[in-house]
DNA sequence: CATTTTACGTA
DNA sequence: CGTACGTAAAATGG
């Protein structure tokens, strides 16, 4: 980097960003030995660290707020009144970061009586005055005020501290409207609800910015006051002490009296002696060796990596492209993405990268697509399916298999957990910097595809090494091969009846609006029917109803507490609101669904391969698996999801109690598997063991009650919450429960162990050896304990029914192209596939399916299969 | 503007 | 005080 011809002063808000940093890394994570939190120091100095890299500042200072009083609180005491008890374990990080930065020789500032923020506006102040260009950090958007052509604010993004947005005049003038120098006018009629400031009732962001571009000003806009109509401007008259109090505290104080003056803040040499010292008594170790190498001390503190260097990415066509891929036959790397012409590839071995810009129309990158679909060769995609879109929407021929995808390895390394970005897991994996590219600067040049490759091919065999045998078996056996079969059944989409979502849509509407109607007039006036907050006002309030359940934010408004007052209190209203409800959500449904469907007239859902912790799908955009069923209208949306020609006809199948099935062999219950084997009504046989009776004997009720204990069990249902659900006395539940368990006492038995072990091996494992990690087990917290012990109760059920319906689904599409038949498999919905059905080809599929979901797995109980076929998803049901 | 909460649909 | 999800709207705010 060049030396800026402008010397660069920064300047950093110490408390904010500390906190940001708390909160974007796990506590647990990072704790020294002496049980000492570490994270927001670490989040803290890694961030400053790559600041520094990036932009090269030659004069530097943090900034901290001495306490959380100020001279703004003496004004007005209820200033930040609302702010909650810091975090225990955010205690103590801030000396101690004051102390790391000591070590390195960085400046840290605090004025009693002032905020961090008032020393920041003096010195930014200063710097502009005296040419400096200076760099503001911070958390607190009333430092925007300060931005101008000399000064730029840098503000974390909601993605966590790594990511800073760049406020330049222009940046604030397009987020805003306004320039910067009236953001604070904003702030003051907006309010502040993090500094307890109340701002102009009704008046948001949209109305102030409005009224500031109208006017100039908010002491113009004051001025002015009387100008302005309607309920917001009566806001306004009457709480102009409000804005004008806010205007004075978000005021940063720009002639702080300080014992530094700018010039002192230059960059002094860092004490590498003391950054050893104190950076690893905070067990620091990547951190060490990042402000080392910033001081240019290169002793290794540990064997440090050897220095990689990150290749240049070439941009390779036609031959040249071709004499790359022919001197790289091992694995390689592939990152895709959508360029501005057309798609752009990252490719690498982890040695050098390349990129191919592929130009629609052209045989330019001809080598790569021959390459693509050689099925000798290895490619590590970034992540597969969605690459497989890109591609196949660029006309590119697709290859049958995937041989490698970092995301699905990354998901089953750590299922549950939200997906780690490139940078993360090059942080966790191979202890690197990636040095995360400025986000305000145009994203996605070509080359860094290529790098991001490189970073790929380093990575991935890291991730594969970590995955212990079941698991990579999983992942060679199960989840690779299922991509192109997602993909498939993502792109063939299932029909629509448009019109018939339409007409749906029509009645619902018409019917919630009557019920709307009803309800205004029975309490005679409107609300928001959507709104727990203003529903709270007219039940508690206006019509006087006994309390619900609480909730956080005041009490409960949902259909179990809406049911129970219309029970103790009956009125109009309620009825109204719950009809209301009912056909809102229908509603809204079948609105989400018109709005997707393709323009071939098809909805095409896109299955989260990496959504879930068991290893189920999910499915998203539109969600699929949550289409209702139970009710009549249920079934209506349901008919909605058609066959369409050339197809004949919709085929659906389903596992029978798969769960239970699968309880039945890890438990090995004799009664509960003899009662598969038997292949009786599951719950007319427990029922007849439960209370004894002969299997003809079993009335409705009873059947009820062992049926929900059955399902209950798989998911830790406890007496009190079976009481619960079936509106018994809990004593009668308990008896059920004891009742049923001395029936089936191995099912307790496994049950019991099944915590038990994931307690000693921090994990549950399927049948397949698909594991889900379970730390909470070992929790103090008894809430989070408990909660926990009955996830991991659940997961190996829930997760070997995954498998099971994976396995089902490549072995039935691997028999529908070995033999070349044209049906296809359209959803999966956790038990049930989904197929559309080729003309002549029923009772083959029927038979087909059958048979390959009843063998993908060996159960000490039967798979049981049922198949239905209709021109609709309702009528196929069964 | 982005995240969280509430409510509710499925297996 | 029953698991696993996704979506919409409102509420809320490192």
């Amino acid at each position: 980097m060049s030396q800026p011809s402008k010397p660069t002063l920064m300047l950093i808000d110490g408390h904010s960003l500390a906190f940001r940093a708390f909160y974007a890394l796990p506590t647990e994570s990072f704790v020294t030995p002496e049980g000492q939190h570490t994270n927001a120091i670490h989040g803290f100095l890694s961030m400053m660290l790559s600041l520094l890299k990036n932009e090269q500042p030659t004069h530097l200072a943090v900034a901290f707020d001495v306490s959380r009083f100020s001279f703004r609180t003496r004004e007005y005491p209820d200033y930040k009144a609302t702010r909650g008890e810091t975090p225990e374990e955010f205690i103590g990080q801030v000396p101690l970061l004051e102390k790391a930065l000591g070590a390195m020789n960085v400046t840290t500032l605090s004025k009693e009586d002032f905020e961090a923020d008032d020393i920041i506006a003096t010195l930014a102040t200063r710097g502009a005055e005296a040419g400096y260009n200076v760099l503001v950090v911070s958390g607190d958007r009333d430092t925007f005020q300060l931005v101008n052509d000399s000064i730029t604010v840098l503000y974390p993004s909601s993605r966590g501290v790594s990511e800073l947005k760049r406020y330049t005049p222009e940046a604030v003038e397009e987020r805003y409207g306004i320039p910067p120098e009236r953001y604070p006018d904003i702030a003051a009629l907006v309010g502040e609800t993090s500094d307890n400031l109340v701002g102009i009732d009704k008046v948001g962001e949209k109305t102030a910015v409005k009224w500031i571009s109208q006017y100039g000003s908010l002491d113009e806009l004051l001025a002015h006051a009387d100008d302005i109509g309607g309920v917001v401007g009566n806001n306004l008259r009457e709480q102009r002490d409000r804005a004008v109090r806010n205007r004075k505290l978000n005021a940063l104080v720009r002639d702080v009296e300080l014992p530094v003056t700018v010039q002192d803040l230059e960059r002094r040499e860092i004490d590498t002696a003391k950054v050893r010292d104190v950076f690893g008594s905070l067990r620091f170790r990547t951190l060490t060796e990042r402000v080392l190498a910033l001081a240019g001390d290169d002793a290794p503190i540990a064997a440090a990596a050897p220095e990689t260097e990150v290749p240049t990415g070439q941009a390779l066509l036609d031959e040249e492209l071709g004499h790359w891929l022919e001197a790289h036959t091992g694995p390689l790397a592939l990152c895709v993405d959508e360029g501005v012409a057309g798609l752009v590839f990252g490719i690498s071995d982890g040695g050098d990268a390349v990129y191919v810009v592929d130009t629609p129309g052209s045989d330019d990158s001809a080598p790569l697509r021959a390459a693509l679909v050689d099925p000798s060769r290895t490619w590590w995609w970034e992540s597969a399916k969605a690459s497989l879109h890109l591609l196949h929407a660029a006309g590119w021929a697709l290859p049958d298999t995937v041989t490698g995808c970092l995301r699905l390895a990354t998901w089953l390394d750590a299922p549950g957990r939200k997906a780690p970005g490139l940078a993360d897991l090059v942080l966790t994996h191979l202890g690197e910097e990636m040095g995360s590219s400025d986000s305000s600067t145009l994203l996605g040049a070509d080359d860094e595809l290529a790098q991001r490759a490189w970073w790929v091919a380093r990575v991935y065999p890291k991730v594969l090494e970590a995955l212990p045998s079941g698991q990579a078996a999983v992942f060679t056996e199960i989840e690779l091969p299922l991509v192109p079969v997602l993909w498939a059944m993502e792109n063939v989409g299932i029909g629509a009846d448009r019109d018939g979502l339409d007409a749906l849509e029509a009645r619902l509407a018409e019917s919630a609006q009557g019920f709307e109607k009803a309800a205004f007039k029975a309490i005679g006036h409107e609300v928001n029917l959507a709104s727990p907050k203003q529903l709270q006002t007219v039940l508690f309030d206006e019509l006087q109803m006994p309390k619900t359940r609480q909730t956080k934010t005041g009490y409960s408004t949902d259909q179990q507490a809406l049911s129970d007052l219309q029970e103790s209190s009956p009125h109009p209203f309620l009825d109204a609101l719950l009809g209301h409800r009912d056909q809102t959500k229908l509603r809204q449904i079948v609105e989400g669904l018109r709005s997707a469907v393709g323009d071939d007239g098809r909805l095409h859902t896109t299955f989260d391969q990496t959504g879930t912790s068991t290893g189920r799908l999910s499915s998203l955009d539109p969600n699929l698996q949550n289409i209702p069923v139970r009710t009549a209208v249920g079934h209506e949306i349901r008919a909605t999801f058609v066959c369409q020609e050339p197809f004949q006809t919709l085929l659906t199948a389903d596992y029978s109690q798969i769960e239970m099935r699968i309880m039945a062999h890890f438990s090995e219950d004799e009664s509960l598997i003899d009662a598969f084997q038997r292949g009786e009504d599951l719950h007319n046989y427990v029922g007849a063991q439960v209370f004894q009776v002969e299997p003809e004997g079993v009335t409705p009720e009873m059947r009820t009650k062992v049926k929900a204990m059955s399902y209950g069990l798989a998911y830790g249902l406890s007496a009190y919450g079976l009481a619960k659900q079936l509106g018994i006395e809990p004593s009668e539940a308990k008896n059920l429960m004891s009742e049923y368990f001395s029936r089936f006492g191995k099912v307790r038995d496994y049950l019991r162990e099944v915590v038990e072990k994931a307690r000693e091996d921090g994990y549950t494992e399927t049948l397949f050896g698909r594991r889900r990690p379970f730390p909470e087990l070992k929790s103090s917290n008894r809430v989070a304990r408990e909660a926990a012990e009955r996830a991991a109760l659940n997961a190996p059920m829930q997760g070997t029914a995954a498998d099971i319906i994976k396995r089902a689904m490549l072995s039935v599409s691997a028999r529908l192209r070995d033999q070349k038949m044209d049906s296809r498999m359209l959803l999966q919905v956790h038990d049930e596939l989904i197929f559309e059905v080729a003309t002549g080809e029923q009772d083959a599929l029927e038979s087909l399916v059958r048979e390959e979901m009843g063998q993908a797995a060996e159960l000490r109980v039967p798979l049981e299969v049922n198949v239905g076929v209709g021109a609709n998803w309702d009528t196929a049901a069964h």
